[in-house]
DNA sequence: CGTTGCAGATTACAGGCGTAATCCAGTCAG
DNA sequence: CTGACTGGATTACGCCTGTAATCTGCAACG
């Protein structure tokens, strides 16, 4: 069992974009940041990339005289690694108040709320 | 209105003792956190103390020579502000696909789901 | 009163993070 | 061929973190 490497704030927003395109170039990812936020700086991007490949959470291949990068991590390992490490953290490890804090901070539309029961009841079968 | 001080990983355990204990000394919190996990070492506990201080997460009274903390910032802001960034950072800020992950993760009980469920039912009336 | 011991203050130190700039090699324009 | 450009590699740098050790002043012990 491969363990998930810890992806900084800044980091994931590189991961986001490696995990909806798949596979890309240095410079495709950066295009698709500066998308996001104008202000990202391509030698910023370009240490992060080299980073998350020293972390392994990205992998390359040489296409020609450029790299190819793709991630080693799925996104469900990592969200599933960040989100253990956010409720143990802030809500000592217990599900009910976190949810709980969520459900009560922001409206739910009503849409949303039958959505959640939906998928209560369902999680209720099995 | 106040910011909230960024609270890292380790000082959160700190916190949750200044939070839930209320007013204490330095050796009250140490032994707290002690008792958590016996490898926390009392010079480490102190330094922590002092950038929470200088963070101005925790403030203190001199009380005879030595100092009594209290929090400077409430639990619900912290946790406020950590899970709107948690909320951002991994689910790009959209409450539902993160309450349906954290549903589907964990088995609740059947219990645990009517509470949910009754929950959604209190915030839908408003 | 001198010594020891504890509380708090100061200092340490390596590794991570955000943010880049500089260096170097291969490629394309002339 | 030669200089300019471009992409990757290396280096920079200050602040933050985790983890302590050392320094200092007051207080209690003997």
């Amino acid at each position: 069992m491969k363990s998930i490497p810890r992806i900084t704030e800044t980091e994931w927003e590189l991961m986001q974009i490696a995990w909806s395109r798949g596979p890309a170039t240095a410079q495709e990812i950066f295009d698709a940041l500066v998308v996001r936020d104008a202000s990202w700086h391509p030698k910023t991007a370009r240490t992060l990339l080299n980073r998350l490949v020293k972390k392994k959470a990205l992998g390359y291949r040489k296409e020609g005289r450029t790299y190819v990068y793709r991630p080693l991590v799925t996104e469900g390992d990592c969200v599933g690694a960040e989100s253990t490490s956010f409720l143990d953290r802030v809500f000592g490890g217990s599900l009910k108040p976190m949810l709980a804090h969520f459900v009560e901070r922001e409206k739910l539309t009503l849409k949303e709320i039958n959505e959640l029961k939906a998928l209560l009841e369902r999680s209720e079968e099995k």
